[in-house]
DNA sequence: GCGTTCGGATGATACCTATCATCTTAAATG
DNA sequence: CATTTAAGATGATAGGTATCATCCGAACGC
């Protein structure tokens, strides 16, 4: 059981990131104990300090490791028909059934964004730089506008917010559509 | 200390249901004990069950309280012009800076809604009727029209969670504009 | 007025949490 | 191959939590 290689080890960090960049969006940071992700990594509590300097640590590490996962296709999509492309299936995938079911993986903006709001030190820093990202993601590549990204991604944020309250699928369906028109709205009667 | 009169018990009652209403607002439900909300009241823990059944039971009163305490000026203005005024004060405090720093008195939905999001039972239940009421207040009058009040909404809710992430009011205000910006589109662009 | 009732205080329960000291042992280093 | 090193397990610690049993005494019903 004790010292596995230097593999591993890096192996054990990537689990130990992962089953909590899942279980802080899927449970939230505070009902999600040190004990809780290091089971789901498949490890004993104690070994956690060997990786993370605190709980806090990691939760500003799964957070920009979420960020990155969901971000990054968008991202580095190249300007022009491509990123239109990418803009707009982004844009579907955020505003589905599936994205209102699987918080595990989904925006972590989404999940965590209120419960980060009331704290203050790196892990809110961590969330406003990507709200500077996702808002900049969701800009037209030819007239940037930092209004419209945050319009957009603030209809996409509220409708998944809501959409996630309602108690079944069929419930939902209507937020995420009234979501979906609204957006097409914003994209094309934008002010100049 | 012991044995107050039935009018003072009503008192303490409301004062242990406002203190909740406030604290669950400000720092989140996990994050409020039922200590806390005694404490705040003027009252020491072991007297609360006096008062409610349980931590749930409080949450659900306290959540239903606050949405009453916010949505019915909305709700209670008459068809017509004084609506469409009531309407627009509501959305200009929505969008307002004290709304961003004030959370212990602000929407319910944008402080907790994540969180309730999570579980389920009769928290749930009231969020999700809350999320029916707030939609309906912001629907148009005269053609009312589901999806139009889910959509502003749901701009709503974002845009206070986006500007709620940022460091300072100079840093929110430009994510309020934008906000205020789409609703603006939103109103006068809805298809029939 | 008097005995009963019950709001609130005190303190105990059983549990959960983050963090760390210590131990075990296999990898890394020479 | 011997020594050092450190990953992970075990268990302890110092707190915090929801809930409840019990006690006190003033308000209530008679």
């Amino acid at each position: 059981m004790p010292r596995m290689s230097e593999a591993e080890k890096r192996k054990s960090h990537a689990r130990i990131l992962d089953a909590a960049s899942r279980l802080f969006r899927e449970r939230g940071i505070e009902a999600t104990s040190v004990s809780d992700v290091m089971k789901a990594a498949g490890l004993t509590h104690g070994g956690f300090y060997r990786h993370f300097e605190s709980k806090e640590a990691l939760v500003s590490a799964a957070f920009n490791a979420a960020v990155e996962d969901v971000l990054s296709g968008v991202e580095t999509a190249p300007d022009g028909p491509q990123r239109l492309a990418a803009q707009a299936a982004y844009i579907a995938s955020y505003l589905s059934g599936e994205h209102v079911t699987d918080r595990g993986q989904g925006c972590p903006l989404a999940a965590l964004g209120s419960e980060i709001a009331r704290q203050d030190g790196p892990v809110n820093d961590a969330a406003w730089s990507a709200v500077a990202r996702m808002s900049q993601a969701l800009e037209p590549d030819d007239h940037p506008s930092r209004d419209r990204g945050y319009a957009r991604m603030a209809l996409l944020l509220g409708t998944l917010t809501l959409a996630r309250l309602a108690g079944s699928r069929d419930e939902a369906q209507p937020i995420l559509d009234a979501g979906i028109t609204g957006e097409h709205l914003l994209e094309r009667h934008w002010p100049a």
